[in-house]
DNA sequence: TTTAGTTATCACTAAACTGTGAAAAAAGTA
DNA sequence: TACTTTTTTCACAGTTTAGTGATAACTAAA
């Protein structure tokens, strides 16, 4: 449910070390310590982010950062480097490389905890969800893209949203999404749902019978 | 067409070499020299960067951060802070104070491009169209030409250009532009989209049946 | 397998909403 | 006042959305 961040470094203690306080600051933190590992386990966990330190055996930071950038499932992951290397060639070719971000050691755990929280709050709502709704444009981001839904359908999905897994009895969704007096054909139901499952896939939305609908994510 | 970076800084000196880089660099460079400046400038201009310097007079970089970060038109802005003060508290509290990365000054003119660079890329890569105002003039500045707005439309403009992305409905438009008891026709808002479309091209504002309109930039 | 109850789908109609040109009304100016 | 510019209105066309009944498909039980 957190943001994950892949710390990488061969040192164990330094791993140990921001391993800890990053998990204390409540992230998800996974570890490697090497370049080669590092790209195992950034296909594995898909990370957020990752802490890469520079010079490591086997594969060194910038080797696996530009393999990584070559990958399609790692291209847009954060990737921010941990150098004990000032030089200013150095950061050049880090960027170059396609790093995010570029931190010379040592640094304060109480500034790298800042800087990674500043990136992390740029990286979109972690999707506990695969679907992400959005009353004030009624738009869907669904794995299939996203679109604009029109009042009913998005209504239904909302009220269904609003407690997945919950069976949604239909006289409980007729009496709130069209209210009291209003009475409309059974049918009516039917062929929004129908309509939702063609934009959303089949699978979304369960039929109970002879009791109403679900939503599953 | 480009991207645009406002640079703050009370040096003359400062400002130019940064923003002449930048602008070599391809990007539509802004400049202010104080905090209250930029926050004036950012809201015309609505930079995707801006750069500001720590130490100004009238404002300075902390407080600019700050208010910058609680106007809804300029909370997703990216800041990155330039400092001379290599403190680490001062780094924690410009974070804290909503910053997105914190250069310590100074800095080669290289890393500085590669730094912004490797934001910049983050950046969503839509076509963007910028559009500037000006509302004393009602002056508006487009790809197409500059031109002066008829008051209304330009109300309208000035509207939706203050959150860009964001939908604005019927309602909330009649009520801000015509205010509370003033009523007119529907059709009246739809007529002045239109001659908004007109002179800015047909892309850039979106429009949400049953909702309202958005502008894309 | 048959049956009854329920759900899914289709084609179609009605309703709601938006886009548009023309023109009237209002506001501003010389 | 006469004229120009801006704002609003109106009628209607074009689209999208909502609702409906007929019917097919499905499911569980007898």
């Amino acid at each position: 449910m957190s943001q994950r961040i892949l710390i990488v470094d061969d040192e164990d203690d330094i791993r140990e070390f921001i391993g800890y306080n990053l998990t204390r600051e409540g992230y998800d933190v996974y570890t490697a310590s090497n370049g080669q590992q590092a790209i195992e386990e950034a296909l594995r966990v898909h990370p957020h982010l990752i802490l890469l330190d520079m010079m490591m055996p086997v594969m060194d930071g910038r080797q696996a950062c530009e393999t990584m950038r070559k990958m399609a499932e790692l291209k847009d992951v954060m990737i921010v480097f941990l150098s004990a290397v000032q030089e200013e060639q150095c950061q050049i070719d880090s960027y170059d490389a396609g790093a995010d971000d570029y931190i010379t050691k040592p640094v304060s755990m109480r500034v790298l905890c800042s800087r990674v929280a500043a990136i992390m709050k740029r990286i979109k709502p972690v999707a506990t969800t695969s679907i992400i709704i959005d009353s004030s444009s009624r738009a869907v981001t669904t794995p299939q893209g996203e679109f604009i839904l029109p009042r009913k359908e998005f209504d239904i999905l909302q009220l269904l949203f609003s407690e997945p897994d919950k069976v949604f009895t239909r006289e409980e969704i007729f009496s709130r999404i069209w209210g009291g007096e209003v009475v409309v054909g059974d049918r009516t139901l039917d062929v929004h749902i129908r309509r939702l499952r063609r934009k959303l896939g089949d699978d979304v939305i369960v039929t109970y019978k002879g009791i109403g609908f679900k939503i599953v994510l």
